[in-house]
DNA sequence: CGTTTTTGAGCAATCGTTTTCTCGTCGAGA
DNA sequence: TCTCGACGAGAAAACGATTGCTCAAAAACG
């Protein structure tokens, strides 16, 4: 239903189709085509003919048509399990920065944590015939494949595939605790101890059992003889030192599970006249910076290179989508940040 | 270039098409789409045979399809200017929210506050002829429009357009600083100082102002005499609190433009020992749980209502696609959230 | 029983590109 | 001068769904 249907060489109502270009260029639509797309031979001259018109109707072509055209949609879903929260959002933005680089545009889908609605939004997906699909999520646990995507190629950021067969990047929590360890041990500290999250969470769990690997590597074990499990707050870490200095007044650093709680660990040495790094040093885990940056000392940090998992996811992907997928688990190594509380 | 010419009844291989739909309810691919439309007489023993087939073969139509038939694509773009900030997150959820409920997807762009990257993203959406943009950005302070975009509605978020003709959705910084100062009036306080940003940011300068509006309705002033314009930052909270308390020893409340602002107060003044909110009442702005929460006491502070923000922006931008767009700002009201610390 | 309505379903054009195949035409070689 | 290649451009068939129009059969009516 076109607007001028009266004047069939006026400038087109909405936007410039290739016809136009073609009427323009004075050559058939195929022709056109060819001219763009590089592919079959045409005089030199022609295909300048049609550039010049491309850039006079300022065309560019209708992506609709080419996808149903190819069957590709040269667009990936990104699905977040909970809201866009602190871990997902820098990996989200790794990985559209890797898509977005190309063709490729990126679906948003936030699921809150509903299964109802990942299924909404997966349906949405497979209609709108995407590329792929990268998920993420909250929290390194573990979770459940996608059901039925079969048919397209799918990665999951940071929290893993149960599948093992599947594409999963993640972190390296092994290597983040190695590095906190090494640290504190390389500058001369003996008695550390580990305070950290909820024993239910993998990361808390993980980081803890290779903390104290590493500990045992340099023939050494936690300060208090155990780890102290509890939240990822603040006040924890406050209640923590507290538990850990009355245990073991001779406890030399603190290694913690993520920057809350070294914030808290912080706050309530000085509260305690502990001097950081003097009398003690504290690691913390994330380099969250509204945490790590005002902290009092600023803290030496683990950071999980979150954004190069979401880069790394997208790479994947694209490998999925192009080629082969490779399957299983891909971990991303972490990196120590040295500020001044250790 | 179907994998399984050989056998045309076979189960296509990749999704169900109309086609296939038709074939097994034995109608033309026409009837079946009048079926699904619900369009057109029928009987309704044909549609439900039609019915029973879409089912069957869980055929749902390649969206492709339908958007170069009917010219929309379902889909907005989700501009965001600055990474995905711990502003624009919310605003974009809220966004996601209203618009995945119905048949509509998020094309999220990240521009990084780069105008090429911007120009990019811009054609990028253009091409893929979305019904609409949604713009958000990191701070409250006015953004110039995008440019081209005149074909298709756009909706300003969080940043107002400088074009007053645009539809833009915003924060009530007026309405935030009166119900803060409301509060602390109206609980006793008469001495109270503001600390707040730089001066080059419109969210400062708004609610500074409008803090003293409403101060001078109740026949007060600024128990220093001014606005205290520093960073966004505790360090820059803990040392306007000394400032503060220099020239003026009789303060009773601190007004802060965000919460990281007031917690660096609180802190101040605990190491200092005066009690909150026993000797003072301090209020921040934001309503960021991870700060106003960690505080000690947790933050009374302003909840701008962001995934608000995000939703509405999303309901306008639905309106003008539909029907008419409502030019000029919307304002959003803030909400005052009552903790311990006033 | 014949004629006019109603009704239900199919045909075909359409959206905008890509791509294969066909068909002129021009140049070169014999 | 005739023929055979090569080369360049156009015609047409996809891709999958929607929709106005046509047309047959069945129902209603006199």
């Amino acid at each position: 239903m076109p607007v001028t249907p009266a004047a069939p060489d006026s400038p087109p109502a909405g936007r410039a189709r290739l016809a136009d270009v073609a009427a323009l260029a004075g050559v058939s639509v195929g022709t056109a085509s060819k001219a763009l797309n590089g592919a079959g031979r045409m005089r030199p001259e022609t295909r300048q003919r049609v550039l010049d018109a491309v850039a006079e109707l300022g065309f560019s072509p209708n992506q609709h048509a080419q996808s149903l055209h190819s069957g590709r949609s040269w667009t990936v879903g990104l699905m977040t399990t909970d809201g866009i929260g602190r871990f997902s959002t820098p990996v989200l933005l790794g990985a559209e920065d890797a898509l977005g680089a190309g063709k490729i545009s990126v679906l948003l889908c936030d699921t809150r944590g509903d299964a109802i609605r990942e299924q909404h939004h997966l349906r949405n997906l497979m209609d709108r015939r995407v590329d792929g699909i990268i998920v993420t999520g909250r929290r390194t646990d573990p979770r459940p494949p996608l059901p039925g995507v079969e048919s397209i190629p799918v990665v999951y950021a940071l929290s893993p595939s149960t599948n093992p067969t599947d594409t999963s990047v993640i972190t390296d929590d092994r290597g983040g605790a190695r590095l906190a360890i090494e640290h504190l041990v390389a500058t001369g500290r003996t008695r550390i101890a580990h305070v950290t999250g909820p024993e239910h969470h993998a990361a808390a769990r993980e980081r803890a059992r290779y903390a104290v690997e590493q500990l045992q590597g340099a023939a050494l074990q936690p300060s208090t003889g155990r780890i102290h499990h509890g939240e990822w707050s603040e006040a924890w870490g406050r209640r923590a030192t507290d538990a850990v200095l009355r245990t073991a007044p001779d406890t030399d650093a603190f290694f913690c599970g993520n920057d809350q709680i070294a914030r808290g660990v912080t706050d309530a040495l000085r509260e305690r006249g502990v001097a950081v790094p003097g009398d003690m040093a504290v690691v913390g885990y994330d380099n969250w910076d509204t945490m790590a940056l005002a902290s009092r000392p600023p803290l030496t940090t683990i950071d999980m290179n979150l954004p190069e998992i979401g880069r790394i996811a997208a790479l994947e992907l694209l490998r999925a989508i192009d080629t082969e997928p490779r399957p299983g688990a891909h971990t991303v190594p972490c990196r120590l940040v040295v500020r001044e509380s250790s």
